[in-house]
This record gives C-alpha cells, sequence and structure tokens, in this order.
DNA sequence: TATGCACCCTGTAGCAACTACAGGGTCAAG
DNA sequence: CTTGACCCTGTAGTTGCTACAGGGTGCATA
C-alpha cells in the first residue's frame, strides 16, 4: 500500500534539498538508502520524506551531522528519557550563545572602525590603521623605499 | 641591515599562528615567500611578520582570505582614497549583523524547545516534536510496526 | 666524532558539509 | 525515434586550515 513514491527531485523539492545533498545524505548514512526502480532510479517514500524535512529542519536550526544524527537515533527510541535528547540541544544553545557573543564584540569594532573613517586616502585610513600591527611602535613601512 | 631575521617557528609564536598556517599562506599566496637560508629555511624579516600579524587581525575580526588579499593590497596603495577598504568593511558588516539576527533567532527557537520540556520519555519530548515535520499532520511514524 | 633532539622541509590527505561537474543511462511526450 | 528532462556513479572542488609521513638541518652534549 506504498501510496506515493518520489523521484529524487521530487523529494528535493519537496524538503528543500538539493539533490546532490540528499545522495550525499545517503553516502554518509544520515538518510537510509531507498528502494530502487527498474531502471535504477531512487524511490523514496513517507518514512524518507519525514526523515530528510527532521534533517533539514535540524540542519537549519545549526546542528551538526553528527548531532543530528544523534538526534535522529534518540528519536527513533521513543520510550526513553529525553534527557539525552535535552542535553544535546543544550549544548547547541550554549555554542549559539558564545558565537552571538563573538559576532557582537566583532560588529562594536566593525561599527567604530567605520564611524571613524574620514574618507581621506588609504594612508589615513582609520581601517587599516587598526589593523596594522602596534602601529604606534613603527613607522609607516614602505614609507620611503 | 638586516636586523633580525625570524625562523618559521619564531613568526608562528610572534604571531599565534601555526607553522602549517604560515606555509599555507604563503601558498595561496597571501603572504610573501620569505627568502631562505643555506640549509634551505625560511628566514622572515619584520616586513612578513608585519604582513602576518595584519592578516591574523583581519582574520579574526572575520574578513574572508579574499577580503584580507584585498585589504592588504589597499593598504599598499597607500595614496588611493579609502573608498574600497570602506566598502569591504561595510559589506563585512552587513554580513555580521545577517549572522547575529540569524543566530539571536535560532536562540529563541532553542530556548523555547528546552523550556518545553518535560523531561518524559523521547515519544514526549517536545524538542523531537518540534524537529520532526508537520507534527499535526501524520500520526506517529512506526508508532505500530 | 657521534648522537640526540628540536626544529625545518615537501607533499599529500583529511576535516565539515556540501556543490559541481563529467560522462553516461532512463523515460515519457511528440 | 528523437528530444529533453530527469536520473545514475564517481570524482574533484569549495574554505581555511590541520595533520601527518618521510625525510633534512643545526646545535649541544657525551
Amino acid at each position: 500500500m506504498a501510496r506515493k513514491n518520489l523521484a529524487i527531485g521530487d523529494l528535493a523539492k519537496a524538503t528543500s534539498t538539493k539533490v546532490e545533498t540528499i545522495r550525499y545524505y545517503e553516502r554518509i548514512s544520515l538518510l537510509p538508502a531507498p528502494e530502487r526502480t527498474a531502471g535504477n532510479y531512487r524511490s523514496y517514500s513517507a518514512v524518507h520524506l519525514g526523515r530528510l524535512s527532521f534533517i533539514r529542519r535540524a540542519r537549519d536550526l545549526g546542528f551538526s551531522i553528527d548531532q543530528v544524527r544523534d538526534l535522529l537515533g534518540l528519536s527513533d527510541q521513543r520510550d526513553r528519557p529525553c534527557e539525552a535528547v535535552d542535553a544535546i540541544a543544550r549544548e547547541h544553545l550554549t555554542e549559539v550563545k558564545r558565537k552571538i557573543r563573538d559576532l557582537q564584540a566583532l560588529r562594536r569594532e566593525l561599527d567604530s572602525f567605520l564611524s571613524q573613517c574620514s574618507r581621506g586616502t588609504v594612508a589615513e585610513c582609520q581601517i587599516i590603521e587598526a589593523l596594522s600591527p602596534s602601529a604606534t611602535l613603527r613607522g609607516h613601512p614602505h614609507s620611503r623605499d
């Protein structure tokens, strides 16, 4: 009673995934290999659709492939306590928070560089100046060659 | 009057860069190839030290290798207007802001998942539920196999 | 002088997570 | 029966390094 099987292109469209990515997921055993048609085409069932949707969603949320693999494994063990799931999500959240902090620090630095730009020549450019090593400790390199 | 030339390991220490990374930068023509000693060791001058420090700082600020290449090229054209420098920094800032926004959205989602975790079994896990495709549109997969 | 040992050399392969071919085969429409 | 859209496998490219393997160099010490 397999209702409607999907070719790889259909699955790709249904999940906004590239065909190559689906084959890649199969190669790394993230998505199980589907049946094949007489012409050797992959033929996906609703189970695959569900599984790939799960993967995509988790990937969109920034979980690594390994984390997704763990989450998938856990999601199949429905009677186990969900502490492990919680732990993965929590670990990921910590990572995300760290990245946000780092990027915000970065933004402040870039903001400050840009606000100081006097639109003169490169020689006076505060951005280049800021990137240059210990600007006050040396003369301008190549200043008179 | 070359004051003090550095072996690759010294340069690595001075810039908190791995030796392999320095050789990699040379291979991709980001850092110019230095002189060699009689024994074929790389011998770096203060110019290299300055250039690598610039590269590291820019990389720490999240500029891509190509952006760093552009910034380096511009920093050598000291009499040109610094608009191009400004443009690179501005473009990068836009990217950084976008990443921050994305990550904050992500954090909100993860926060909400975690706050709903009832510490029951995987079957009731809100995190898994949230990742699962259109949860209301289907029964539990594998629910009775 | 021999012998460690730390350092250096080249070249290549690996990491994540895809993406993009090349060089074919399949299938339905016209 | 040909055209075109799709599919197949396999391999190489992407970014920015990092990690070997299998050697050579240079200096101190026994």
